[in-house]
DNA sequence: CATATTTATACTCGAAATGAGTATTAATAG
DNA sequence: CTATTAATACTCATTTCGAGTATAAATATG
């Protein structure tokens, strides 16, 4: 195979979400990294980049994506072909897809947690110790570390921005531009992997996952993140009815962080998100809730209906 | 040329401001169409789609590209190839580029204010009437021609989404979406164009341009318009001291909305956008004003600092 | 059965952001 | 000298946002 031959290949993050965690569905083989679900475009049958896609997505894994979007074509020499120059160069293109939590009918392909893969992002019952222990004195040898001054410099604005040392907020939607940080501080697996290095001293956060795997997935949290607060897209994770909690849980789960309550129930009722059943949960503790559907009317009433996020603390 | 082989071409729209005109770099020849300037990913010799975008851009325009940005990745047979199964098929990676205005070197490369091929974007005089007079009447002949209720009823509420009609306030950023509508609708000549129809009775809005380029430049705006609002992008088209009103008739050039001369002050003052020079403009008619230029340390202090439209009436 | 606990839901209140001005200053054009 | 244009400071009402309190309706527990 001549090296100048490029072939596309689409990655997807399926995204769920079941009692309070956010799942993505990865193709896992014992000993072996965790991969998304991915495939070869084909030119010849494939109108469209996205009916590609959903073929083969829906061939290999039996699920069927409700809503999907294009995240980013990620082409960098290196992240994707375990050596330079060995056959055809792959560019990928990676989606998000959402649908609701069911059975993986394929051999080899689960739900997992997203948080395994980036346990820094999850703020929900604490800042995660993992940073100021692990984190940010490692990014602090990689600050010093750097070949001058300016580059030093701009390594400290970078790990300021990214996790917020020094009054800067936390920004739930920098999820790619962490992850980018901590690769080049050689701190995820993938670095020393894609270095060709064996070495491997520092520590490992996060799990791996192949090729660039885990890039296309802090691409998708950060992209759904963002999306969640001017599109109704929390809405394709839910059943057809809910409780305002559950509704607020699965935000929370996706955005990593909690949210206050009488707030978070104002907004999605002020911005006619969703419509009263008349019917209520079965009752498990409290008191009973109602059951709410996604108002489907909204999106032709508003321009930009989202969950915006009223943080709570 | 087997019909199964891919290659990746890198389409950017390279965008400056100019007289209170947003401009994009084409690529004219006399009797075609416009197109934006685009080459082949080399993956040879690239490392990166983005490297490769600066290489060629900077050998064929002689421009230095500031700010990149990728786009989106398309890859609709038919609207690339002028006819399917010829040759290669191609899938477009379509970038973002912003730069000081300046003569362009290259042959046939000339800048066209983007409002020549989207003139329903630009609202800064007014609504502009082709609104009420061409596109509105056609789109309601569209939506009677569907071929059945339900997919009436969609077209009606993408109409209503996207030209506001019926009280709904008229989203700057939904760019691509009004394209692709008035797209679908055959009112673009690019539709026919892919259609292979000859025949152009509908009216034609907008100059066309080669392939899916006005696609491409359509999501260049779209992502411009948004971007502005929570990162500093702007500074990238100015020069390195401009006024406030220099500054706030290129937002609105931009985002083809008038603003509100006050609030725009206070807002880019409030966010610590930018600082006064001590100089002062040299007089033209009104009162002199001081010269600003753009703090960069913003981008530390603030994690989402942007210029926020208050727009007036 | 009384009471603690859990959850739902309604309502309040101050701070900040936003939209839409008025008022005043400083220049040029006639 | 005065009209015009633009710059800049300041005001004010409304909306939005963050953070509560208050109360209701269920279960769990002693």
């Amino acid at each position: 195979m001549s090296p100048n031959v490029i072939s596309i290949g689409l990655s997807a993050a399926i995204v769920s979400v079941e009692q309070e965690q956010p799942l993505v569905l990865v193709v896992a083989h014992d000993g072996a990294e965790d991969a998304l679900p991915f495939g070869p475009f084909n030119p010849v049958t494939q109108r469209t980049l996205e009916s590609g896609l959903r073929k083969w997505v829906g061939e290999q894994t039996r699920f069927d994506l409700g809503y999907t979007e294009q995240l980013y074509t990620f082409g960098d020499r290196g992240r994707h072909s375990p050596s330079p120059d060995d056959g055809a160069r792959v560019v990928s293109v990676g989606y998000l897809a959402l649908t609701r939590p069911g059975k993986p009918q394929a051999p080899d392909t689960r739900w997992r947690g997203w948080y395994q893969y980036f346990p820094w992002e999850d703020w929900r019952q604490a800042r995660p110790p993992m940073i100021d222990g692990i984190i940010l004195p490692a990014l602090k040898k990689f600050v010093k570390e750097a070949a001058s001054p300016i580059a030093a410099e701009q390594r400290r604005n970078r790990m300021r921005l990214c996790f917020g040392d020094g009054g800067l907020p936390w920004d739930e939607e920098k999820v790619l531009e962490r992850y980018e940080l901590l690769y080049e501080a050689g701190l995820v697996r993938e670095a020393a992997r894609d270095a060709g290095k064996q070495a491997k001293t520092p520590p490992e956060l996060g799990s791996p996952m192949l090729y660039d795997h885990r890039r296309i997935l802090a691409t998708a949290i950060a992209r759904l993140r963002g999306k969640m607060k001017y599109r109704p897209v929390v809405f394709e994770l839910m059943a057809p009815s809910f409780t305002l909690l559950e509704l607020q849980r699965t935000v929370e789960a996706l955005s990593g962080a909690r949210l206050h309550k009488q707030n978070f129930r104002r907004l999605v009722a002020e911005q006619g998100l969703v419509e009263g059943t008349g019917k209520f949960s079965a009752p498990t503790r409290g008191r009973p809730a109602e059951l709410f559907s996604f108002r489907r009317e909204v999106l032709r009433e508003r321009p930009a209906p989202g969950v915006r996020l009223s943080s709570r603390r």
